[in-house]
DNA sequence: TTGCTCCTCACGTCACGTGAGGTGGC
DNA sequence: TTGCTCCTCACGTCACGTGAGGTGGC
């Protein structure tokens, strides 16, 4: 038994000592993690150096990140235990600074607006397509589908970008962009609009020719029916014109043109 | 406004998407985070792709550590803006790793017992003393002193600790330490005590002629009277008969005898 | 019909933070 | 007397988790 000899101090100067705040003692005398000192004639608790010390052993544990439920079996285990557990507080640790670097990864490609949840690939190519001079809403019809695309393809997603990327190394493929991008614009029943459909029939026409009937590419790229229904509607839902397209593109024998993935010719 | 084509999810689905639980999702939905989508005739949420894109660029920087009140914010916010708040993320993220470093040496330390909020360097000293084969009383005496003088004193207790260690190479001290050991048993009257006391009062007076009455270090080594004090108080309270040895050194004419800073003669 | 999902409260979690209202110590 | 510390409730924080009790969909 310890004598109740030597300097009492009062609870801020405990916790000052401990490094913690007062709240913080008092919590741990609330869950019952250190022993209640006794308390003077004003009712004031009054500790001793047995309850620093305990104090600043709790504060150790605690700083490392042991929750305090574990923390009163670990003051009170052999070398054994605790090494058992160290070993195991080490692992969750590494575990957690690991997690971390992975999200300064994911937030230094998020340092663009494009970059929210998106590979830095994909912001690249939507920065070429600005460069191409295509609008803002464009820009956002297209984010919002690789968004789509990369959360439901998550591993493909590069591969896909960098086909896509490379096919506006033809300048009609450029042109068709710049037009599309007009064609946003209109009423469903501007003529425009059927301009841009030949164009496009014409694009996938040639498309089939340079492959031989053949396309690269699965007919199904690997998107469940979910992600490319939500694509759709994405786009479709800009504005009715891109609904009239989508009409007269069937019209001229083409269907389920989207972001990725070959066009289908209507048989 | 997009229209409401496109396939309706049910919150499962959606959240499932977009990698979050459920009740995440409600949760969005209720701090006003995530517009509340249309319900159906059972009363069911359902979700488009406008939904699902929000989502996941909320999980995205949720994820990322940023607090839920400022990812609404974030949402919204222009390039630069997101750039500035980026750096600020990242900065938040390296510190908070740095911490859990720092953690993970502290945890290293904490493999034994002793190193709960004790340096190697003391650890390693309460194994020298162990090595002596010293009692389990003596060693937490001893570690529960180096807690308070490490708390206290954190830049200085590794010097401190060198020195004292250094002084074990006296095979005199050894003895001295072995005595004490056995003293703590004694009633107070035991007349044991009273070697014991002279031994030490021997050390003192070799120690100050080795030193030709200049002893090494300040007389206040650099510790606060509360630490001396509650190391008084931890060292007598282990038992009476420590208490006595010290009443029994100040017959012999000295003082201030605790674990860092020279003795004291009283003139 | 069974099992799964959906709904809305509403309390629980974790480690304290933060007043609210009052008293003691220098 | 003023300002600081101490006391005990007790609600707030943060991002949901977890039943409780009930209904809808295949």
């Amino acid at each position: 038994m310890a004598s109740a000899r030597g300097p009492l101090l009062t609870i801020g100067q405990a916790a000052a000592y401990a490094g913690v705040t007062v709240r913080a003692v008092r919590h741990y005398h609330q869950i019952g993690l250190l022993a209640e000192p006794d308390r003077d004639a004003s009712g004031y608790r009054r500790y001793n150096a047995g309850h620093v010390i305990e104090l600043i052993r709790i504060r150790a544990l605690a700083e490392a990140g042991v929750p305090l439920s574990r923390v009163a079996e670990l003051l009170k285990a052999s070398d054994e235990d605790l090494a058992e557990a160290v070993t195991e507080i080490d692992d969750n640790l590494q575990a957690e600074i690991a997690r971390l670097e992975e999200h300064r990864h994911a937030v230094a490609q998020l340092a663009t607006v494009d970059g929210l949840a998106l590979p830095q690939e994909v912001a690249d190519y939507l920065d070429l397509l600005r460069s191409f001079g295509l609008s803002d809403r464009m820009i956002r019809v297209e984010r919002d589908g690789w968004l789509l695309i990369a959360a439901s393809a998550p591993d493909a997603v590069v591969d896909w970008i960098a086909e896509k990327r490379a096919s506006f190394d033809q300048p009609e493929i450029v042109d068709f962009y710049r037009n599309l991008d007009k064609a946003m614009e209109c009423e469903p029943d501007d003529p425009f609009l059927e301009e841009v459909a030949d164009q496009l029939a014409d694009l996938f026409e040639r498309y089939y020719e340079a492959f031989n009937q053949e396309p690269p590419g699965a007919p199904e790229p690997g998107l469940d029916e979910t992600t490319v229904a939500m694509l759709d509607a994405g786009a479709m839902g800009v504005s009715p014109a891109m609904h009239r397209l989508e009409q007269l593109l069937q019209e001229r024998g083409w269907t389920n043109w989207n972001d990725v993935g070959p066009p289908q010719r209507i048989t």
